[in-house]
DNA sequence: TACAATTATTAAAACGATTAACCGAGGAAA
DNA sequence: TTTCCTCGGTTAATCGTTTTAATAATTGTA
């Protein structure tokens, strides 16, 4: 590969001019320039990222670091966060908690696993210099920390932080499952039950917060009997369901898609009609939710908003400005068929 | 940060010998390693990968171009990919096309956009030095060619290669089909329609193969009234099934899983029952095969594996061994209950 | 005319690691 | 004794840029 140096003695110019030209940081006359900039494009030749790392003590480069990449929210959260570094002339590498922490997924409660998980990521990071992290968490912790420790600028995407010192990205889990509970109501609802993840999540907390909310303002009276905590996956909704629709409520509120695909399953199961018999609605948009039957309503959250927004709290952190703790982007309804007007 | 000069240092030793004992390359006594290494240990020391790279003119990294890293295929290659190169002690760097490529679905094929968008993604992977290159393709292009100019040894992941230079490693399109429409003959089926993605594409000609293979052992006769070649959306799906169930089939193949879920689509509407009045079996195992009611019978395609096989061909090819030219990792069924014994 | 200011260019010193070449001491073999 | 090796290091060059300070060359000003 052709260097700087070997362009510089073909143009009979030195490197300092070279680079100069390259970077337009100095006055070169016009003639040089264009002699140099012809030599530049007809060997071809490509700055040395590393070399001009090395010498500049800058990468120009974001660390992304997912919690695990084959989650649904992780890929549009680092397309938002890629696409608005681009945009700003930064280059972004990602690694991948998963490939550490897939076998024990109670990694994160123990100190020395979470630092026999994190530490590598963070160190990887550290060597090769970036700039600044993202953190880009799933959705099974219930709070998240960062290592401080190693001095780079780092801020949460997906995560609510423990430490005041690391601003986070998050959804609007409040005002999200305010709204769509107020679909509910609007479409003449009122006993709305609810399948929750885990009680001590964050997300959970919010999103109750949210239910509550939306009932209050309705003048609807909090039922405890319909909320019923389980966790994230397809299986707790189904068994959600089972509890819950010994009750009578119209309609169920799933924390999100995939406890609605157990609900939807339930149904099935149980020759029930979703939007008929009863009604539902999730949370998330995921895919499945466009192929259930009839099509979910649900919450769209806006992963790629996440990723850029995560963005811009880094590079104000990193140029030292004062960033807001939490910042929340908000959600947007779906509507499709699962709720029945009453 | 620290330096391995000041470690040196510190310790009343050369660089040299320090980074000697680091990379374990020459005999040092024992007793200035144990120093060294306490040293290094206490002042939290961590190798500089920029400097290495540019001393060693290799970087260890390889470099992952992605069409669309938002698509479904895409994070699981990826994570192949990562685990496979951890393994071996290299890096990888993603780069996502869909940001350059988004705005114009044609770029493949008009050869102005192409370079304009494949390019400057080959050059960042320049400039970075990477030492290879894997391209994973979405599953929207026919068959894929990739920029040789760069001198970068690069493979194709989950992509049909059109030059004979460049290893390709595929799923087993043909084999797979063929499992599955075996399958459905099996269980008693002999009128079995196809809903097709584009009839020029790769995935879509050797599916088709498949499904006549299997025919032809069962001695069945191909009746091509029953094929519908169209794309791979749900829409596709739903538009198909409407064209497909005019005519007497017992049972549908859908080439993806979103196929199916367009089929499903359609019979949810004309209220006939998946599984009952008719079978419909899928293609990839997408997330929502298994949220379909009932749970859609499907081939899974093995996506790490497809990443971990990329790097194996882009490691012999970078060591300049021979590669052969295709490699195919086979499917496995995933039986559910959309499928009737006849 | 002399001096200052401006402009265009360059030499050389970084940046932080690696590595080829060298070196001195001690011991073994010839 | 001489020669040669091995051990445990060191020196210095090097990778490809950027950048500071210096140097010419030219123009402007008093």
């Amino acid at each position: 590969m052709v260097t700087l140096k070997e362009i510089a003695k073909e143009c009979g110019v030195s490197a300092a001019t070279v680079s100069n030209i390259l970077n337009g940081k100095k006055k070169v006359s016009e003639e040089t320039k264009a002699r140099v900039l012809e030599v530049v494009e007809r060997r071809g030749y490509k700055l040395n990222y590393v070399a001009q790392g090395l010498r500049r003590q800058k990468t120009q480069t974001i660390g992304i670091i997912a919690e695990d990449i084959s989650q649904f929210t992780t890929p549009l959260i680092i397309e938002g966060i890629m696409e608005s570094c681009e945009a700003r002339g930064y280059r972004t590498i990602v690694q991948n908690l998963r490939l550490y922490a897939r076998w024990h997924d109670a990694w994160f409660d123990n100190e020395k696993m979470y630092h026999s998980v994190m530490d590598p990521a963070v160190q990887e990071m550290a060597s090769i210099r970036v700039d600044g992290i993202v953190y880009v968490a799933g959705h099974a912790r219930k709070i998240h920390r960062f290592p401080t420790e190693y001095q780079i600028p780092a801020v949460l995407a997906y995560a609510y932080a423990e430490q005041k010192e690391i601003p986070s990205v998050v959804i609007d889990d409040e005002d999200g499952a305010r709204e769509i509970v107020e679909y509910l109501i609007r479409h003449g609802h009122r006993k709305i039950g609810v399948i929750a993840g885990e009680q001590e999540n964050m997300h959970t907390k919010l999103r109750i917060l949210g239910y509550q909310k939306a009932l209050y303002d309705a003048g609807i009276l909090y039922n405890p009997g319909y909320v019923v905590y389980s966790g994230w996956g397809r299986e707790h909704g189904y068994k959600g369901a089972e509890k819950l629709l010994k009750q009578d409520v119209t309609a169920v509120f799933c924390m999100n898609d995939r406890i609605a695909g157990g609900v939807y399953a339930y149904l099935y199961d149980h020759h029930k009609k979703v939007g008929e018999d009863i009604s539902v609605v999730g949370f998330d948009n995921e895919m499945q939710a466009e192929y259930l039957l009839p099509g979910l309503t649900t919450m769209k959250i806006d992963l790629v908003g996440i990723g850029k927004r995560a963005v811009d709290a880094l590079m104000d952190r990193m140029e030292g400005k004062e960033v807001q703790r939490k910042t929340a982007v908000s959600c947007q309804l779906i509507e499709r068929k699962s709720v029945k007007e009453l």
